[in-house]
DNA sequence: GCTTGAGATTGATAAATATCAAAATAAAGT
DNA sequence: ACTTTATTTTGATATTTATCAATCTCAAGC
């Protein structure tokens, strides 16, 4: 992790988090002031579970995982994370700890604002505060998507919506680039590796899916569709 | 569904919502202008999965199943309720739809404040709207605990965590009545209820717990301990 | 006290999924 | 170009868990 500074203020930036929208100048000049960036390279951590959770995050290039480790080593992703995300978690306001882990996938420039800050804009700002809300509000809206996903489908309804996931939301496109390993498809679907393997060689030979080890193209988003429901 | 009105006004009611203390005499006032008390049969639904979320309920008395309407008519048991509960769930600010279904287990009396009053004092009140905030972080925290119990534990494990948290955080007493039927408690833990009935009576045979269709006592606390956090 | 129906229980079986071990590729470093 | 290391893939097998079909139990209503 090495240190560079690329944005001059936080006034002229358009990469960071919308809510920062509703801030007033002498606020957003507060918040420059307060602010630190950081680049992290593929593979290195950006926050770590159960460290104090002093700082809200934001991406402002690249493309990290949002996962958390759970029993016995196993992790779950939750989410993919570019720009304009704010990383911090509930955490925050239950106990000051991350409840979750967020790794650089590629490449990432990321800013980091003292949560103090942010806490008493907060206090200050009822507009602030409502964007704050919504945006926990919208994450935890995902959460309930996501239990429902993980706990009543069968493999291959997760692993149609996670591929569906990557095309909708994270690279627009019916043919993406597979940033992550089987393993890490598996960490995030909830299932083994060499199944993700097996059921996307089936999505494969049903001319759903063309894959290979770092590629995904989409061939039938109907079927894949209907998988992710079905399944 | 009948109504009665037992609580005279706001102001001297403590059994509603712990965040309403952060509001003016002024605001409370508005709030108890605002309000309407029901009552529910055990069974009776008191909030339906997508549908508008117009209003914030907070149970007065009674316990009630928090749970989500998942796919093929089966559903996901989130949580109980209980006195001084925010029922109202992320939907509110994000599609204004309630995320999950409330259903009354006990007789359950239940405040019914439009959420119009609630954003409008969120907007002007920000002690109110860090309470609020803190809420929400609560839920959400519980949902990355639960997402990891059901999708990293065995069956014997989140049976063990659902029967601790009844004596923990429910009833505060390891001997307790069991509310859910043996189907609920399948819910809560996605397991099938023949599942929960086979491993109910192992842990009975282990001398762990001693149980009937309607009570729980848990005998050894340490191993039932152990059983939820390795299982 | 008899009937009835919802839930609880049991045993047998099938389905879903993980694990293990080995081989085949691919990627990264020197 | 050559090791070394990590990932992917495959097949065989074990484990976990659900499903199905009966049967049983017990409380509520008559």
């Amino acid at each position: 992790m090495y240190s560079e500074n690329h944005i001059s203020s936080c006034e002229v930036c358009n990469r960071c988090w919308t809510n920062f929208r509703n801030l007033s100048r002498e606020e957003l000049e507060i918040i420059n002031q307060n602010r630190y960036e950081a680049s992290f390279n593929p593979s290195e951590i950006i926050i770590k579970q159960g460290s104090p959770s002093s700082n809200a995050i934001f991406l402002i290039s690249g493309l990290a995982k949002v996962y958390m480790e759970g029993y016995s080593g196993r992790n779950l992703i939750i989410n993919l994370a570019e720009r304009s995300t704010l990383l911090a978690g509930p955490g925050v306001h239950v106990n000051s700890r991350y409840v979750y882990s967020v790794a650089a996938i590629t490449h990432v420039q990321a800013c980091f604002i003292s949560f103090e800050v942010i806490r008493k804009i907060i206090g200050e700002n009822p507009g602030f505060a409502v964007g704050f809300i919504e945006d926990l509000s919208d994450k935890a809206f995902r959460m309930h998507h996501k239990i429902l996903n993980l706990t009543q489908k069968k493999m291959h309804g997760r692993l149609a919506e996670a591929l569906l996931y990557f095309a909708d939301t994270i690279f627009h496109s019916d043919d993406y680039e597979m940033v992550l390993t089987r393993q890490e498809l598996g960490e995030m679907t909830n299932m083994a590796k060499e199944s993700v393997v097996r059921i996307m060689g089936e999505l494969e030979h049903e001319k759903i899916i063309q894959s290979t080890p770092r590629s995904v193209k989409i061939l039938d988003r109907e079927k894949l569709h209907v998988i992710s429901e079905k399944g």
